[in-house]
Order: structure tokens, then C-alpha cells, then sequence
DNA sequence: CTTCACCTTGACCATACGGTCAGGAAATGA
DNA sequence: TCATTTCCTGACCGTATGGTCAAGGTGAAG
């Protein structure tokens, strides 16, 4: 088994890179098409089209559109969590905040569509990954919290609360992607270029590290 | 005409008085049901039962579903654009931008669904209301950043860069509303109390105005 | 070559949806 | 009372959607 196994990685087969590149391309279709759409709105004609299949192909590889979605929506929620590690072992809140800034603000960037398709899960009640909020999201938070409050104690920034500047960091870094279509018109319909995404960048590390005293 | 006119904003007359209390009621479900399910999730069946009235009679007043939605739109972005005011005829950043704050939380805690609706229509390209965000929106906005560069240009706040100062502010506000369920779940399933929700302004306008130098 | 597991897909189905309509009820004014 | 306008609604329709299925294709192993 586990000799099989080494040896399908080594030399993978076609018949698994079949597999993970169709559910790759699907993935990747399924993300796009619930972003612009909703789950609601989004069709799994719409999603095969994207990903150059036909539509009996998906559910072969996904037994239903919620599954689909669930998986996407999980996808996304992991490459949020690795980005958190900005935060930990950093000496204090100019390095660790302004770490996790610039990650946010790169995955605003660089995965727009996954943003909103977690933003619109939460926003709708979080039907599908409500448990991830009350497990794995809380412990994060009550984590990084006590960083921040050890921070405070240390005196290495202002008495605010962590809670509060946690929610502002999110609001502020994600806006970038779920209302890029707004920032993008009143930048008179130009999508942000380079230089404009590191002023924003450094405008939004300058505003926060500035408003929790660590600057 | 106008003889009639005044006569029936007098003595409504029931007529009047029935459409205007359906209509009321349509929108007031709509406003919720496109909230919790997006525009292609909602259904007129659904808004139908929740404002209490046989499906065919809201195709009486409404003419078409995107006809009903893009009026639940439009209805937000006014309540929005009252807000703004407070910006206005404020000696400095400290009154202007916290009278401001206070505005936008305050509707992020009454009106939770039209900001939901609003971002969602937002976050899939805004194709009902792409006009208000080039003429509206961006008159306003530009009103905003002269207003901001001013007090800037008079030493009352740090050189920060108006646009992301402003972008800032709307999503720290409005994510009290967007994300009020996940901030509902990390408040242990509870909704934010009179007392949490004056710490949150609190909190909100410490930081931004501190952020911007303004305290 | 044969076998077998895996992959592909056109055709099909039941359902649910937005929207229509005809006919009746109710209110208003003359 | 009668005529007219406005309002109400059950029944209906065409369409689009999520999902199914059976039949066939394809590559790897023996």
C-alpha cells in the first residue's frame, strides 16, 4: 500500500493527474462563478463552461453544487489561516500587524474572488462553515488577541481593544477585495496599479499602526 | 389636478393609503430576504409570504423581481447618502470624521440587511447600480477628499491619503453590519449589546482618529 | 489481447422559478 | 345606484436548473 503509494507519487499516473487537474480547473472555475454570481445565482452549466467540461463531468467529481461550493469556500478559509502566521513571532505590533497588512492586503489582491465568496457565505448567515467560525476562527481570535493584549501590557502600543482593532484589520484589508469593483470605479474604472496598491498598502499600515499607538 | 393633489395629501383616501403600506411591505421583505439570500437565491415566493400577500401581487406593484431589488437598492444607498451629511459643516476631523462614524455604525446596527444587499450588489460588479457609483458616489466622494485635504492642508490631521482614509472608514463601519454574523458567533452567539456597541464606536473612532492625527 | 477500474457525456427528468392573465372584489365619484 | 378605476389572486405557462443514468471511451496491469 504505502509502496504503491511513494511510488504513484514519484511517478504520478495519468489517471491521477486526470483527477487533480479536473477538480483543479473546477475549483477554480466554481470559485469565479460564485464570486460574480452567488450561490444562488451561480449555475453548474456556468461553472462547467469555465472550466471547458461538460456539465455531467462535475458532478462526477462533485455530487452536488453545495458540495462544490463547500469546497471552495474551505479552500479559501485555509489560505486566510496560513496568512495569520504574520502575526506569531513577531517582537511586537509594528512587525506582527504590519506583517499581517501586507499579507491580507497581497490575498486581497491576488485572490479577490475567494474573498468574496467568504464574504458572501458570512454575510448570508454562514450556512455552510458556521462550525469553522466556532472552532477554528475563535481559537485564532482568543490567540491572537492575547498576543495583542500582551503587547498592550508590554506597553508597546495604546490600551485598545484587541477585539475591535482585530475586525478593523479584516474590514480594512478585505474591503480592497470585495469592493474592488467600487475602488476601481472611483479610480475612474482603472483597476489599482502597482504603485497604487502599495500606497494603499502603506496608507492603511500607516492609519492603523498610528491608531494603536505603535508608531 | 394640484386642487386634487392637496386634497388627497390631506385625507389620503385608502387607495393611496393601500399601496403605499403594501409597497412598504414588499420592500421591507424584500430588503431581508435579498439580504439573506442574494439575488439569485431570493425568491418573489418567499417575499411574497414574508410581507404576508399572494405572490401575484407583488408583480402588481413590482413589475419585474430586478425591478423590486434595484428599488431596495436604491432605498439604501439614499439612507447612506443622509449620513454624509454629517461630514459636512464640521469645524475639523474630530467632529467631522467622528460625527461620521457614529453615522455609519449607527445604520450598521438599524439597517443590517440594506447593507448587506448593498455589498452584495457591490461585490458582483454592481450591475444595477454602476450609474450612482460613477455620478453620485463619485461626486461625493471627491466633495469628501477636498474636505479632507483641506483640514490636512490646516494641520488639523496628518498627511494621510484621503481616498484610503475614506475607503477605511467604510469598511470598519459597514463590517459591523456585513460580518455582523461572524461577530455575533465570536461574541459567544450573542448579539452586540447597547453597551458592546458603544464600545465598538468607541473603538472605531480611537483608532482612526488617533490613525489619522487627528487626537 | 483481455480485463478492469476509471473517466466521459448526451439525453433525460422532476422541480421550482419568474412572470402572465382573466375574472372578480372593493373602493370611489357622479 | 351605477360606472369606473384600482386592487386582488388562483391557476397557469414556458423555461432553466440541479441532478441522474446508461452507454461508451480510455489507459494501465497482467
Amino acid at each position: 500500500m504505502s509502496g504503491d503509494a511513494q511510488i504513484s507519487r514519484l511517478k504520478p499516473g495519468r489517471r491521477t493527474d486526470i483527477r487533480r487537474e479536473n477538480e483543479r480547473a473546477i475549483l477554480e472555475a466554481a470559485e469565479k462563478v460564485f464570486a460574480e454570481a452567488g450561490f444562488g445565482g451561480a449555475t453548474m452549466q456556468l461553472i462547467a463552461d469555465m472550466a471547458g467540461l461538460p456539465k455531467a463531468n462535475l458532478h462526477y467529481y462533485f455530487a452536488t453544487k453545495e458540495d462544490l461550493y463547500r469546497r471552495v469556500v474551505q479552500q479559501i478559509f485555509e489560505i486566510w489561516l496560513d496568512a495569520a502566521s504574520s502575526f506569531d513571532d513577531a517582537p511586537g505590533p509594528v512587525e506582527g500587524i504590519g506583517a499581517y497588512i501586507d499579507a491580507k492586503m497581497d490575498i486581497s489582491r491576488t485572490h479577490p474572488h475567494g474573498s468574496k465568496v467568504w464574504a458572501s457565505e458570512v454575510m448570508h448567515g454562514a450556512p455552510v462553515i458556521q462550525d469553522y467560525l466556532e472552532t477554528t476562527l475563535r481559537d485564532w481570535t482568543d490567540g491572537r488577541i492575547a498576543v495583542i493584549q500582551r503587547w498592550i501590557d508590554e506597553g508597546k502600543m495604546a490600551p485598545i481593544n484587541p477585539r475591535h482593532l482585530l475586525y478593523m484589520l479584516w474590514a480594512t484589508t478585505q474591503h480592497y477585495a470585495d469592493f474592488g469593483h467600487q475602488i476601481q470605479t472611483l479610480n475612474d474604472g482603472r483597476p489599482l496599479s502597482d504603485k497604487e496598491w502599495r500606497d494603499a498598502k502603506a496608507s492603511v499600515k500607516d492609519m492603523v499602526l498610528r491608531g494603536i499607538g505603535a508608531i
